[in-house]
DNA sequence: CTCTAAGTTGACTGGCCAGTCAGTCCAGAA
DNA sequence: TTCTGGACTGACTGGCCAGTCAACTTAGAG
């Protein structure tokens, strides 16, 4: 056999030379032209371990995910607190760093490919449900230690990940009225509402320290 | 002059066509010839009114927006209490009938051209805005009327329109972890959340459900 | 009736780009 | 050293489609 395989490797830059492009331009606008450029090879060797630009999209889709999920597995070891964990969790999808907002705009880009996808709607689907069993066992967990309030924790799981899809997305679009600052408030105001005993926001009082943030 | 001018209905026909093309098949695959032949007319009528691609969507979008809210005017009228009000709104956002479905499309489809076109995010900007006011503007009565709990209003209005968004999209890709079902489920907890002396919940207590308002 | 111009048509073109392919390169096996 | 086959290249092609345009239709003005 002749030199040894290169796949992974090449597999791996040309993915990110693809999530880079879509982040930058768009899936619409994309041209395999673009990714082997940015990727520092030929639009053969693209085709060559890619069949169809489908084929490249779809593995683009999976690996920012896999990605994604990898960069946070660290969280998981530093914050054993449910509270904190969790804070942590949501602080990290904020918009905030280049990566992240990159990864948050491939996501965009799936959501709307797989509108009309049924195979990406798999993929949301899975990924979607990892993401979501993860918020809902750390609430679990905070209420077993009588840290969060007893609510449903698949319908906080689905209400704060719904929020920050939501959020972020205004975030990434630009918006005066939703920047990253009023998305960080926003999401804290929440979380402290979720937990039990927070002393900043007694919930009966209305216009604590919190809610100002958000308002600015 | 010669005919009367048609120019205010063939318009309308085919920003229509356009709006049903893109909920069909995405922005991404719609041709010009698809829009045409949905308006019952030819690809150069499209072109007669609409000098570029560009220009149609842009149009399509602004349009679908004028539309939702005409759609929803007579809300205002129907349903003078604050939280029924607001509970209307809610309820009409959620995706459930074709016509919903398909503006939530629209929507979407604009979001993600948005992110690399900043004609569209100024459109974003000032739709969302409009959004945001006024489901601010009605937690605010409700807060006036001692109907609704005293959050923040610009805080909870975020929150919620957040959270509707993101969990639409959820819904629109077909999700089984989050159908229309568990959607309005979700949406009706929150709300209920919201309001002031609602029995589900006591405030204070950890199942408060001043709290959960933001919490969901 | 004739003239005018808005409105409409669909064939056509020019550019773009996914995917193909014939050929090159090269690391290691024999 | 030769041979093998995986890796890589980039010119090329075939199809697609936005946008153009010359020709036509029609409704009202004069």
């Amino acid at each position: 056999m002749p030199r040894p395989s290169v796949e992974a490797e090449r597999r791996e830059q040309i993915l990110s030379a693809a999530c880079e492009v879509v982040s930058e331009i768009g899936f619409k606008s994309l041209r395999i032209a673009d990714v082997a450029g940015r990727a520092g090879t030929s639009s053969g060797t693209v085709h060559y371990y890619f069949d169809t630009k489908t084929a490249l999209m779809r593995a683009a889709f999976e690996w920012n995910f896999t990605r994604s999920l990898e960069r946070r597995r660290h969280l998981l070891e530093e914050h054993q607190d449910p509270p904190q964990r969790l804070r942590a969790f949501v602080e990290s999808y904020l918009p905030g760093d280049p990566e992240t907002v990159r990864a948050w705009h491939v996501w965009a880009e799936l959501w709307v490919e797989a509108l009309h996808d049924p195979d990406l709607q798999e993929l949301n689907e899975q990924v979607y449900g990892e993401w979501r069993r993860l918020v809902a066992s750390i609430v679990r967990d905070g209420q077993d230690a009588g840290l969060f309030r007893d609510e449903d924790p698949v319908v906080v799981a689905n209400a704060l990940i719904g929020m920050i899809d939501g959020l972020a997305l205004q975030v990434l679009l630009g918006s005066r009225s939703m920047t990253l600052e009023r998305m960080r408030a926003v999401c804290e105001q929440v979380l402290r509402s979720l937990t039990v005993g927070s002393s900043a926001q007694p919930p009966l009082d209305g216009r604590g320290a919190g809610s100002t943030a958000a308002t600015a």
